[in-house]
DNA sequence: AATTACGTTTACGTTAACGTAAACTTCAGT
DNA sequence: ACTGAAGTTTACGTTAACGTAAACGTAATT
């Protein structure tokens, strides 16, 4: 379960170019070990890799992305710093969900505009000559 | 339902600048019509701006935006145009689809994480001697 | 010993998506 | 006639997120 990876590794894994995830630490987003100069990334670290990767295609740039990893990995100890974790969370939760309403109704939107698409399809095939006629 | 809005109104609404639309306009997103030199936006024009500024919300660059949004402004006359519509309309909804998952994963992966921090909490406040062995 | 394949840092370049400022017009209100 | 409040174009500036190139180290292969 120790399994490590070498930056080129991830880079082919995710289709990103190595110079993309040196800068990812650059922004503090990930911190992998090392082995003298070279960068050595462990499970943990292909996670974060993962998470900041699917942040940005829900249209989260770096720093937003990293509040929300960051979460991941914030402190537990006292019963304070859990209800206020709990409190981020919720609020990065809401986030999530206003998008969530928003790629519903794009998606539903879609369809319901496909679906007319079909049906003026289907209009031209059986009657060619009346096509005009369908938009009544 | 003929409806008009100037730049400030519609910059008011969706909370942009007037510059923001005008840079849609620019790069083909929105073409309202002018009166002299003012321009002056129909309720399409409306709709279409609260398109590209949903698009952006959900990760898509003004050139993907416009490549989704002009697909319902396409023309559909002919057979052939319909269906070659409805394949783009397709793929795009494919596109919409891998956003869902990746959404959904991650709002389900908070939820569990949440779940485990308030039993964590809960633990804490029952036995807050013994919180460190809640970990076993 | 030299090539090849990877890695590193440093630093300047690029693109998208606007921000900002200048210089100007147009129109409603005093 | 003058003052805002809105609009316009033109053009340079800025920020994020990398790309690209230079100059170099290291380790295995030929």
């Amino acid at each position: 379960m120790d399994q490590t990876f070498s930056i080129s590794d991830l880079a082919r894994e995710f289709d990103v170019t190595p110079r993309t995830i040196r800068h990812y630490e650059a922004e503090g987003l990930i911190a992998p070990a090392r082995d003298g100069q070279r960068r050595i990334y462990s499970g943990r670290d292909r996670v974060r890799l993962a998470l900041v990767l699917r942040g940005k295609r829900l249209g989260f740039s770096l720093a937003e992305a990293k509040e929300i990893i960051d979460l991941y990995s914030a402190p537990q100890g006292e019963a304070f710093q859990l209800r206020t974790l709990l409190e981020k969370l919720d609020e990065k939760r809401e986030i999530l969900e206003d998008k969530r309403r928003d790629l519903d109704a794009a998606i539903s939107n879609m369809d319901k505009y496909a679906a007319r698409c079909r049906d003026r399809l289907a209009e031209l095939e059986e009657r060619p000559e009346t096509a005009a006629e369908a938009a009544e």
